[in-house]
DNA sequence: CTCCGAAAGTGCAACGGTTGAACTAAATGA
DNA sequence: TCATTTAGTTCAACCGTTGCACTTTCGGAG
């Protein structure tokens, strides 16, 4: 959340851009502290934009919904996802990384710090928030189903590839509804790797 | 649409329920009419209650949401889902038998109606229902999931069956970004029967 | 038959997210 | 230095949705 030393804009902005990203920053920043404390729901627009000292109308011009406030489209999320096909490890299939990936990103791991916990809970308990959040994921559908064709030599308009990035994606919602949800995606990866493999005309380097 | 003979209430009702059902009825015709004639965003809640001649607040009394004046609760759906599976014809695959259903009621047909057509049109054309429709699909994936694990002879906690009743019912989404949909459609139930295949040991009947 | 309670419907006011319009103020760059 | 951007403001409204208090009307039990 506190985007110390992301490494997101190394190139020196002006100060008009600089404190653009300081509203931006203090609104975000309101907007967490206030849902943490008495949830999503509870907390209206007016009053986040109140506790950042901005209008409503400014609000919407760094956010362009209620869900933004906590869900930043990230491009890094992106990149690490088509990094976790393309750079995947020798021999491993690319349903394989997916699901590696799906389990390290997006199920929740108990042990990680109680911010962040704290902030997974939020989303995923939710409603609006995980909506908004798999759609977000489901945004990358065009991406990485193109690099899964690269990667799979098979043509960039093979709708199997569209599929296994679409369920690759799917799969950790999929999941949410069973006792065991990291089991529950393990499972569904079984699935996708064996179609895969019966798919794919054993082209992969 | 008109639910002329549809025989969903071959009970007799008495007079209460019956002005009940008719006024439900002329506010989804008067709502229908409108979004065919403007488009779903151009007709306002307001506006529609006028037309039927009832208040807003009646409206919301029979209908929870917009998007529900467009997309009924049909339990009948949910129905054709499992019989698809449960009554499939022998030896054909449970990924098979989803794949042709997929085919017939989810993918339009350019031959149907033009009454037909222009409601698909109208669905498929407005963001918010193709989303409030896939999200009703979607609630159907635990009976789903349920009747995949009786057929298949699964155990029915078994995350595989929860993930092939979420793949299929979530297919035709993922095909709707390419040219030929149905094409695509064909193509993503490739992958899942394959994949199931291989997970299931032969126990089908 | 009558009367009571349930349920349909009404009217109105409000809330919360979101947008538009007209305007101010500050930073930029020529 | 001046003109152009553009972040930000203020205010008012729209739209979907909900709550409240109230009326009407049907249905059934005494």
């Amino acid at each position: 959340m506190t985007d110390t030393e992301t490494g997101t804009a190394p190139a020196p902005m002006g100060r008009r851009e600089r404190k653009k990203a300081a509203t931006r920053q203090a609104i975000a920043d309101a907007a967490l502290r206030l849902f943490l404390e008495r949830g999503y729901d509870e907390v209206g627009i007016r009053e986040i934009a109140d506790a950042a000292d901005v209008s409503t109308t400014t609000l919407f011009k760094h956010f362009p919904v209620k869900e933004a406030l906590v869900l930043d489209e990230d491009a890094e999320h992106e990149a690490r996802l088509l990094a976790a096909v393309r750079e995947r490890s020798q021999g491993q299939s690319i349903p394989a990384a997916l699901r590696e990936h799906a389990l390290r990103y997006r199920m929740a791991a108990a042990d990680g710090d109680a911010r962040f916990t704290a902030f997974f809970d939020l989303v995923n308990g939710t409603p609006a928030l995980r909506d908004y959040a798999q759609a977000m994921w489901l945004r990358h559908t065009g991406a990485l189903a193109q690099a899964i064709a690269e990667e799979s030599g098979l043509p960039e308009a093979d709708p199997a590839c569209t599929a296994l990035a679409h369920f690759a994606l799917e799969a950790p919602r999929a999941a949410r509804s069973h006792e065991n949800p990291r089991e529950a995606v393990i499972r569904a990866f079984d699935l996708l790797e064996d179609g895969w493999q019966a798919l794919t005309p054993a082209t992969e380097s």
